[in-house]
DNA sequence: ATAGATGCAAATGTTTTGCAGGAAA
DNA sequence: TTTCCTGCAAAACATTTGCATCTAT
């Protein structure tokens, strides 16, 4: 429950864009809310059909899109062509294990910084960026 | 024309791995040689057709995972669910304009030290990162 | 002779779209 | 009472797979 910042900033996108509040755009957000990590749409859609069997997966898409757009989610697309969903919080990037699929949320200014002088070096005007290590974990180098 | 050091190291790589030497992956490494930037199978697969419109794109998509285990290509996933290859050469990360498309390489090496440093940080192995800049380039901030 | 490659068609998996009916403003 | 949303089915899209046939070894 609560979550009330969130569905309160949910409200005021909605108003803002003219588009209606409905029971099935708040049960999404409930339950992407009450998500950890990075999910998929597919997994959230299994989340949901346990309390709502009657909301559709094409409605879990389109409100995980309009989730972005208010800000309060965002899109990922590691590798294997799935995208996944985060609760939006600080930039931050990311290191994946190969092995586990274990993700682990890094942030290096110095990074950032770096980035903003090869951008600045080609003459372009930065808007994001994606920047994902690919490796094993502890856990699963122990494991051989 | 030429292009005897690739043709010699896929000739080199089907021998070790007991696969045959055809001529449609002949055909399909002069076509992909003949390309610069990053370019998609259907791309690769419209150009071939012009020369042997008997090649299937399925022999290009396959074509082209084997140059990639092969060491001749290599492959990248940019926004947009595509998959792109490039022609193998150093090390580097990539610059994307978002409104035109161009795609610019860069390396920095102070990146790269402070990647291998955030991976030992949390006890990772790393095995390889993808690193893309996301923009507008000066051609298309000119245009507003 | 035989292991491997090809090309077509069909299947796949994820995401999007068309549309008729339904709900919020 | 109009505008927007929903859910289903179907389409779209890039890529992969099954399989009968063909080809390099």
């Amino acid at each position: 429950m609560s979550h009330d910042l969130e569905r309160e900033a949910l409200a005021r996108y909605l108003e803002d864009h003219h588009l209606k509040h409905t029971k099935q755009r708040e049960a999404i957000l409930e339950a992407f809310l009450e998500t950890t990590g990075h999910v998929t749409s597919e997994d959230l859609y299994q989340r949901i059909r346990d309390k709502h069997p009657n909301i559709g997966f094409t409605t879990v898409y389109r409100t995980m899109k309009l989730l972005c757009e208010a800000g309060l989610a965002n899109e990922r697309h590691f590798d294997g062509g799935v995208t996944r969903y985060e609760i939006q919080h600080e930039h931050h990037d990311h290191l994946v294990c190969t092995k586990c699929g274990k993700i682990i949320e890094f942030e290096c200014s110095m990074i950032e910084s770096a980035q903003d002088e090869i951008a600045q070096r080609y003459g372009f005007r930065l808007l994001r960026h994606r920047h994902e290590l690919y490796g094993h974990c502890p856990e699963c180098r122990a494991k051989g």
